[in-house]
DNA sequence: GTTTGTGAAAGATTTCACAGCG
DNA sequence: CGCTGTGAAATCTTTCACAAAC
């Protein structure tokens, strides 16, 4: 069963999420037994990846027949990490910070908001309009100690990213959801992940430019074959 | 100078905006020249990716010298399309949306958020804290068209992220920033980023699980040992 | 019959290493 | 001398294709 002799790839990882989400929607929609095939075509990709991706985790599948979505399901639930709570920590009371911290998709499955900090005196003591206690930055390792939070969300100002995160990194968490355009620098043994607003606009900008380009290449293409 | 021979690949564009914030620093600290092997330094990144990625595009080192700060800069502005203004419009005048709507980190640099739209009647006619104006869903196509806005960030709650996407691709729009957490279908020739929050808090959830293992392992074989 | 799990092949990406230029 | 630009090598990822299992 214990087949960690190989390091397991973000983009592993990544689609484990995505099948996890699609055994939920099967299993909502009464479904019971699914293949590779199956999953593959739902999700545009190819069966052997999806049987490749499970295999590094230990044989899941009935030959012949596929998965049972529900073990499945349990079976991907338990790789990710995600049968016990798992307490998240929102820094930035900010509006993405506070928007973030009311995100409905993250409640339930075992994820939950545990607390919103910032330095902010102001906002110290409220609540969001989703019911998140927000508390003093200075507070953080406390916090963090008491609530057992292992992640936390960064949404403060690009100038103060580096040194929230090294706040963070010294209360004790290990895993970071950097909202910040700022690649923060940490510890090896913590995990930083970016989501960079700038970098998907430019990619599709990129994209967007490409598209003017071909157009008026296959036009002048066009013009000069007349 | 026109090199298109190969496809771009998506890890190569992201790299390219990486590459553009590094350069816009480095030109805000008065420096004007640098080297691959300097910007993979600051980037923590292989000086001969960096050297290959540019290479896609056109030849903008001087050799023994290294690169132009601000020639580089204005190379990797044109090559990402960011030396034409760019609208975007969000979909969705929730928490998320209206925090979006005003975040920063977009202003300046040719980007702007020209509107921001949603069936909430309430909300219609007002505007952010920011000031960015909501309008109704359905002048989606006239504000489309009218601002020449060619991006759209989809910020609406999972039971509606299809259908609000078959509007933004029936209004004319071929780029799509998707922050909710449905893998939305559109046509071929839509580019949709998907910014998938669940994903990425998955695989933190993910990385923290190995290492509770780990440390259990360890513990075990110490107690084995002895 | 069908579908899994998996070696082997194909493809993509990253890194090395060096010729050639400034 | 130092650094770029780039083939070749190494590495990583995806896909093929089929034996084994139901």
């Amino acid at each position: 069963m214990r087949k960690r002799a190989v390091e397991i790839s973000d983009q592993t990882t990544a689609r484990l999420s995505v099948y996890l989400r699609c055994l939920t929607a099967l299993e909502k929609e009464g479904i019971q037994y699914t293949s590779s095939r199956g999953l593959a075509e739902r999700l545009q990709l190819n069966s052997a990846q999806i049987r490749k991706d499970l295999a590094c985790f230990g044989e899941f599948g009935i030959r012949g027949v596929g998965y049972a979505v529900r073990d499945l399901r349990g079976q991907i639930l338990r790789i990710l990490g995600l049968t016990r709570d798992l307490g998240i920590i929102v820094v930035g009371a900010g509006r993405l910070g506070t928007a973030l911290a009311d995100y409905p998709g993250f409640q339930g499955e075992s994820v939950r908001i545990v607390s919103l900090v910032d330095v902010d005196r102001a906002k110290i003591g409220q609540r969001t309009a989703g019911g998140v206690p927000i508390r003093s930055l200075e507070k953080l390792p406390e916090i963090a100690r008491k609530t057992g939070a292992e992640i936390a969300i960064l949404a403060v100002p690009r100038s103060a990213a580096q040194e929230v995160a090294d706040r963070v990194v010294r209360s004790g968490i290990k895993a970071i959801l950097n909202f910040t355009p700022v690649p923060v620098v940490v510890p090896a043994y913590v995990k930083v992940n970016h989501v960079d607003l700038t970098r998907e606009i430019e990619g599709l900008a990129f994209f967007l430019r490409q598209l003017a380009t071909a157009r008026k290449a296959g036009t002048e293409a066009r013009a000069a074959s007349r």
